[in-house]
DNA sequence: GCCGTTTTCGGCCCGACTGTTTTCAGTCG
């Protein structure tokens, strides 16, 4: 059993002991132990199991680590098919509704007998929930609208497309008269690949207004809380939003709190101990001593900062960037003072991998070359499909020709300062050789190779196909490794570990697709890969002139994963891009 | 169930908000 799916299990144990009522601090140690071997690479976590060594890593003691031995050498486990068994399967899905917990569950089930969604949103309908002890109702009412809109509302929502929402919300709370500060925390501002719910952090001088104004917005369908100091409303489409109103005094810990992510204020706050303090979203201050920490804070017994990066510094770490909280070794890169210089979005001066009318974009060749010099590109690469993808009016032969001299055309006009690059998205058969022979390749400035068909191949071929494509002299960058499409289609099956290998070692780039629907291959894999000496390419895939800024949630993803300017091909200069990709060309 | 160089036992984050209570339990983040 792989690693992935071992994780899955121990997390779903996690679930399952919540509902049976179980000591929560055991409950906690399964979804740790989850979360800890699921952060680990491949290799490693085969090694250690091997070794019999996995209970050497934080969160996995003797019990966790017997349990993974056996699934990971019989796929089974007979703790978990005992617990599994003694639970109605209902019961877990009933935990996906908003303002349901374990003890409201078991509580419905023991009274009521119910064990499904379907019949809780019965009871409801007859009045029988309403009538049990702790309930009301409110609560009735509650669970039947949390039970109609359940999809729309369990639903993550792309990094754009939460922005889009978020975006005009901020700048209209840092426009309000009583508000000193407004920022956007939680997985936006860390700048995940989807976003559950949106965060905002605001200090001002009085509350009521604010929460008004906030209450008030566009394309609100319900208010689902109000206090004094916090605001949650919900938005058609399903997408959630929490305004939280802090003094100024308590901004900077509220905005690092609330940005997370769990993990890495985990991390904080038992720094934070270590050092005779307690951290938390009122502020810096000493752990002894009577009182909370709400109240100390307020006695200004604690440190006072007005920044972020105050809060890093008064526990000796440099400030770490909101993409990298993730509880994946940034504080120990911050207390050595070894963190990266992230790669930012102007330091992009082009990209490859884009669409024209040719193949399936929306704009012309002229419209691209136009957009990219608007955006002040030194250069822009087009890759049009090539002729197996059929679906994607992909160009044959004759036509890419065509497009080479009308790209040469355009170059030698001097019309835009923007030079075009020649290029291709070139399928990658299901035997692993390219859709165009090597005469034409060879016309071409570079070669996108990418998978566009016969996605179920199992990972063996899938793997083995995919490096045959890559050790090919053409080929310049792998695109989009997994072909996954987030929130609604999981990529074909490959072992990533081996393809970048296999990219390094043929000098080949392999490109963060930074389409928001794609951001593949996962930033989860590119601190380790470019540290292995991988180089990245951030691809807007635009099909549109509006499709190349993109690269925003590109970079959202690279720098997620490390990478500085020096990993990513496309902040080279034109004079040195040309020098590489001639470079390559000489050597094939 | 995990953790630990003050601990091998006794901790493990805790406050806001809602709805049901009549002083608090459950959920959420």
């Amino acid at each position: 059993m792989t690693k992935n799916e071992i994780a899955e299990i121990l997390a779903d144990i996690g679930t399952l002991m919540e509902l049976k009522g179980e000591n929560p601090f055991k409950i906690r140690a399964y979804a740790g132990g989850a979360r800890a071997i699921e952060a680990l690479e491949n290799d490693e976590f085969e090694r250690l199991v091997a070794e019999g060594k996995i209970d050497t890593i934080k969160g996995i003691g003797e019990a966790l680590a017997a349990k993974i031995a056996e699934l990971h050498a019989t796929g089974r486990l007979g703790f978990y098919d005992t617990l599994k068994a003694s639970i109605e399967p209902g019961l877990v899905e009933m935990l996906r509704i908003p303002g349901l917990g374990p003890k409201k569950i078991a509580a419905l089930h023991k009274e009521l007998g119910i064990a499904s969604i379907s019949a809780l949103e019965a009871a409801c309908k007859e009045g029988r929930v309403a009538a049990l002890a702790g309930f009301g109702e409110k609560t009735q009412e509650k669970l039947l609208e949390g039970i109609r809109n359940r999809e729309a509302y369990s639903r993550r929502h792309l990094w754009w497309d939460a922005y889009q929402v978020a975006a005009p919300i901020l700048r209209g709370l840092q426009a309000l008269g009583p508000v000193k500060r407004a920022e956007i925390a939680g997985s936006l501002r860390r700048g995940m690949e989807t976003v559950g719910d949106l965060d905002f952090i605001v200090a001002a001088s009085e509350v009521a207004p604010v929460m008004d104004w906030f209450v008030a917005n566009p394309g609100i369908k319900e208010v689902t809380a109000r206090g004094d100091t916090k605001a949650s409303v919900r938005f058609e489409g399903g997408i959630q939003a929490d305004l939280r109103i802090v003094p100024p005094e308590q901004f900077a810990f509220a905005l690092h709190h609330f940005t997370g992510s769990k993990d890495h204020n985990v991390l904080m706050r038992q720094r934070a101990l270590d050092r005779g303090l307690s951290l938390s979203e009122w502020g810096l201050v000493p752990a002894a001593g009577e009182g909370t920490a709400k109240e100390k804070a307020s006695q200004n017994k604690g440190v006072a900062v007005t920044e972020e990066a105050g809060v890093f510094a008064a526990l000796d770490l440099a400030f770490v960037p909101p993409e990298l909280r993730e509880g994946l070794g940034e504080i120990e890169a911050a207390e050595k003072g070894e963190l990266p210089k992230l790669v930012e979005l102007p330091q992009l001066k082009g990209a490859f991998h884009n669409h024209t009318t040719a193949s399936d974009g929306r704009n012309t060749l002229s419209e691209m070359t136009a957009a990219a010099e608007a955006l002040g590109w030194e250069y822009l690469g087009i890759a049009d499909h090539s002729k197996s993808s059929r679906q994607a009016n992909g160009l044959t032969e004759d036509r890419l020709v065509k497009q080479i001299e009308e790209i040469g055309a355009l170059n030698a006009s001097g019309k835009y300062k923007t030079r075009v690059f020649t290029g291709t998205e070139c399928d990658i058969l299901p035997d692993g050789s390219l859709d165009f022979e090597d005469a034409i390749l060879a016309k071409l400035d570079y070669v996108v190779v990418s998978v566009h068909s016969s996605f179920s191949q199992d990972e063996e071929t899938m793997t083995r196909r995919i490096i045959r494509a890559v050790e090919n002299p053409r080929a310049t960058m792998l695109g989009h490794l997994t072909g996954r499409i987030l929130l609604e289609r999981e990529g074909y099956r490959v072992d990533a570990s081996k393809v970048i290998d296999a990219a390094i070692a043929n000098g080949v780039v392999i490109e963060l697709n930074a389409s928001p629907y794609r951001l593949d291959m996962d930033w989860r894999h590119w601190r380790r890969a470019a540290e292995r000496g991988l180089k990245c390419s951030i691809n807007p895939d635009a099909h549109s002139t509006a499709g190349l800024s993109a690269v925003k949630t590109g970079i959202n993803s690279a720098r997620k994963g490390w990478l500085t300017r020096d990993d990513v091909v496309n902040t080279l200069p034109l004079a040195k891009v040309e020098a590489w990709l001639a470079g390559k060309r000489g050597r094939r």
